[in-house]
DNA sequence: GCCAACGTTGGC
DNA sequence: GCCAACGTTGGC
């Protein structure tokens, strides 16, 4: 079964319109450096699962787009990599430590921002909307995931 | 730029 | 294995 998901990403390193300027339109998911969150991608995430995809440490946070995961789970390209600031030297080749899915561009959607999404109590669960929130994927529930299209085509 | 919250590190 | 110290994240 599909699963939903939420991605964070600052503009000013990868923002949706990047996304769309990328060959294949798609992404390796390198650099993700948090247990928890590699967890998700190398254990629960599944080719089409689809995810909101978020802009973050930046002036206007919230969702801009969606995007899909293509493939499954690989070792990190970036931790055997010296020069990478996502070098890890305890990772080996045939031991990697980190792992990563690919995320393709599906579309660019409305903005919703952080601030809009805190008004509705469907929501309030939301990982990404709780105080203190650092991870940088999380799940989305099937109910959340609806709810959020029907704010994105202005049905609500 | 501030600062609360969090995950990770490392001494014991 | 505890826990204080530290570095990082990210909204404001």
């Amino acid at each position: 079964m599909r699963k939903y998901w939420l991605i964070k990403s600052e503009p000013s390193e990868l923002s949706i319109d990047d996304m769309v300027t990328l060959p294949n339109q798609t992404i390796e998911w390198f650099g993700i450096r948090n247990y928890q969150a590699r967890n998700f991608m190398l254990n629960e995430m599944q080719e089409g699962d689809l995810a909101l995809f978020w802009h973050s440490s930046c002036k206007e946070p919230g969702i801009y787009g969606i995007v899909s995961v293509v493939g499954q789970a690989h070792p990190d390209s970036h931790q055997f990599d010296v020069k990478s600031k996502y070098f890890d030297a305890k990772a080996k080749p045939d031991k990697p430590i980190w792992w990563c899915v690919d995320f393709k561009y599906i579309e660019k959607t409305k903005f919703i921002s952080i601030k809009e999404l805190r008004l509705y109590p469907e929501l309030a669960k939301l990982q990404v909307l709780k105080k203190g929130n650092r991870l940088s994927i999380s799940r989305i529930s099937e109910n959340e995931w609806v709810f959020i299209q029907k704010l994105l085509k202005n049905s609500v």
